[in-house]
RNA sequence: UGUCCUGUGGUGUAAUUGGCAACACGUCUGACUCUGAAUCAGAAAAGUCCAGGUUCGACCCCUGGCAGGACAACCA
């Protein structure tokens, strides 16, 4: 089927665009632009991750530059290759390649430590004895300056003995640490002699014991992004204060190439939405939500799940931005870019999830009419589908009112709506069961009102139907917001962001959809119209639908009656 | 009582570098409609954190405040 593929120029350029600009203009980095998506496979990717994937990979795109895939993986305790392969599948899905250039930090190890013992001969790194608690203690606070080491001042053999000692393995975790001998009075505490190696006897998910020492961000980061080439260092606000050391580090090693420019960008916040690794952790560690790619998690792997498109997710990171002040976005936005897609791209289907009898009592009993139902209005070329259509129908329950307020365009009793596709039908009166409740509507149908016939007969309502007989029983989750606040972090001291978890985020119903969504498979996207987006979830099976809300339709109905 | 970063409609991002603020989402009207969707037309909404200064002219430059954020893992 076709798809529409929405493209949209840009005006202006954003502070990076503008930096990259004025490098490619002064030659500053050789003419060339090359970035990286550093991830350390510790986790699941997350939309604040997405914005950096489109960030570094579109800008490579735009400047004819590459974007390599860089997993940072210098602390052995945490990594795992689960996460690798999650992330590997979560940046291709996205739509973005990079080719042969999937590097790992881990890949580096031993240049790093030839760097490391150049250094040290420079008497620029020492090793230090102390205990991580004495370390702490002698660093200061960020207003008080620290005291310096009584190692600091080891002549350059002794360093080089002790270093080679602990990569070999003579010393237990946590004995000794390789340092950067740079300011223990410095302003910036990140230049207050940094540790570089610290002693771990654990085994690495891909140089296996090879190692017993593992190099510090700070330390791999920055070489890594030399080694590959990379001119623009992109990464998030918080390694603003990095920025001296990592720059320190490039020129104390006397490099002979073009070095790579740290630059930082404000991470995406969402509202209703919480975003650190730590909480999402916790929400699937306390079963607050069925796993990572739980459809409430704004993980990239959860909102695949619950439908979110790759062009939905990238054209939500274009319009949100980027910028170096602290933001947070309205998750409005991100449904609004999923809607934009779905529109023009999802097939339209019918489906009642809340359903009440409806009897048109002067259409023949047993007869079956198959109406044409248009696929997708925005995509006429791709044709229609066939909904059966017959004497008794259900409809939605919130379609019919006793007593309507004005306004109210649905059925009432005597009021006449178009059953779309099909029929105008008025309804004459209805049928209750012994607690008062409607069990059926009873209506009379005008023939002569047959979808595509010309007829003068108006009515402002339309309805959407499902027959019974042929329809198929689905499960359908309907999703919400996972939390019920804006902001779900702001909390009290003491309180926990969990007590504004929403408790209606998931509600399971049975639903009538109409035939021909039966032998889709997992991903498909469908409107159900007059309703929302739905995804046809993994869990779902041939006898045994399952479908996953992802938005619901705007609605502007409810609104008003809500402002009431 | 340290260092660094950031302050533009409700939200986010612009203003081609000093020429009286634009775009998107949202909100509100109205049109259209066999989806109360989509689409189309229009409106409200900031005078750019504050106070000085430079200038014919300041969101933009200078000075001084104020506010918010980051930094004290052998995490990244």
């Amino acid at each position: 089927m076709k798809e529409n593929t929405p493209t949209e120029p840009k005006a202006s350029l954003n502070f990076l665009e503008q930096i990259i600009t004025n490098d490619l203009a002064s030659k500053s980095t050789g003419g060339k632009v090359h970035t990286r998506f550093p991830p350390e496979p510790n986790g699941y990717l997350h939309i604040g991750h997405a914005k950096s994937i489109c960030l570094n990979f579109g800008l490579a795109q735009k400047f004819n530059g590459k974007c390599n895939l860089r997993f940072d993986d210098t602390n052995p305790t945490r990594e795992e290759q689960e996460y690798v392969d999650s992330i590997k599948e979560d940046v291709r899905w996205l739509g973005f390649d990079w080719e042969d250039r999937e590097y790992f930090a881990s890949d580096y190890f031993e240049q790093l430590y030839e760097f490391a013992v150049y250094l040290v001969k420079k008497g620029k790194a020492y090793v230090c004895a102390m205990t991580a608690e004495e370390i702490s203690a002698h660093r200061g606070t960020p207003a008080i300056p620290g005291k310096e080491s009584p190692w600091r001042n080891r002549g350059v053999e002794e360093n080089l003995d002790l270093l080679d000692r602990m990569r070999k393995g003579e010393f237990p975790d946590g004995s000794h640490v390789l340092r950067a001998k740079i300011d223990m009075g410095s302003p910036n505490m990140h230049m207050r002699d940094p540790v570089m190696y610290r002693i771990m006897h654990a085994h690495h998910h891909r140089t296996g014991d090879n190692w017993c020492i593992y190099p510090m961000y700070d330390w791999a980061h920055g070489q890594s992004d030399y080694i590959e080439g990379i001119t623009h260092s992109i990464c998030t606000l918080e390694f603003e204060v990095h920025r001296p050391l990592y720059e320190w580090f490039l020129n104390a090693l006397d490099l002979p190439h073009l070095k790579p420019r740290q630059i930082e960008f404000a991470r995406l916040n969402l509202t209703y939405t919480v975003m650190s690794k730590r909480k999402l952790l916790s929400l699937v560690q306390d079963k607050q939500v069925k796993g990572w790619d739980d459809p409430r998690m704004p993980t990239i792997s959860g909102l695949r799940r619950r439908g979110y498109t790759p062009a939905s997710i990238r054209m939500f990171a274009d319009r949100v931005g980027v910028a170096k002040r602290e933001n947070v976005i309205e998750v409005g936005l991100l449904e609004h870019c999923i809607r934009e897609d779905l529109n023009k791209n999802a097939p339209r289907a019918m489906a009642v999830l809340n359903p009440v009898k409806l009897i048109i009592d002067n259409y023949p009993e047993g007869q079956v009419e198959e109406m044409p139902a248009v696929i997708n209005p925005e995509l006429p070329e791709n044709g229609t589908r066939m909904v059966p259509f017959s004497r008794t129908l259900y409809i939605e329950r919130e379609d019919f009112m006793e007593n309507p307020p004005k306004k109210f365009f649905r059925l009432a009793p005597g009021a006449e709506v178009r059953l779309k596709y099909a029929y105008i039908i008025r309804c004459e009166h209805v049928v209750k069961d012994a607690d008062g409740e409607i069990s059926e509507i009873h209506c009379t149908y005008f023939p002569e009102t047959r979808s595509g016939l010309p007829s003068d007969k108006k009515v402002k309502g339309t309805l959407h139907w499902v027959c019974p007989e042929h329809a198929l029983e689905a499960e359908v989750r309907i999703y919400d917001r996972l939390f019920s606040v804006p902001e779900p972090e702001e909390v009290e001291d003491g309180q926990d962001f969990r007590m504004h978890l929403n408790p209606d985020s998931l509600k399971v119903v049975k639903a009538w959809v109409e035939p021909y969504v039966g032998d889709a498979t997992a991903g498909q996207h469908y409107q159900f119209e007059r309703n929302g987006y739905y995804v046809i979830d993994p869990d779902s099976k041939t006898g045994h639908l399952v479908f996953n809300r992802t938005v619901p339709l705007r609605d502007s109905w409810t609104k008003v009656e809500k402002n009431k």
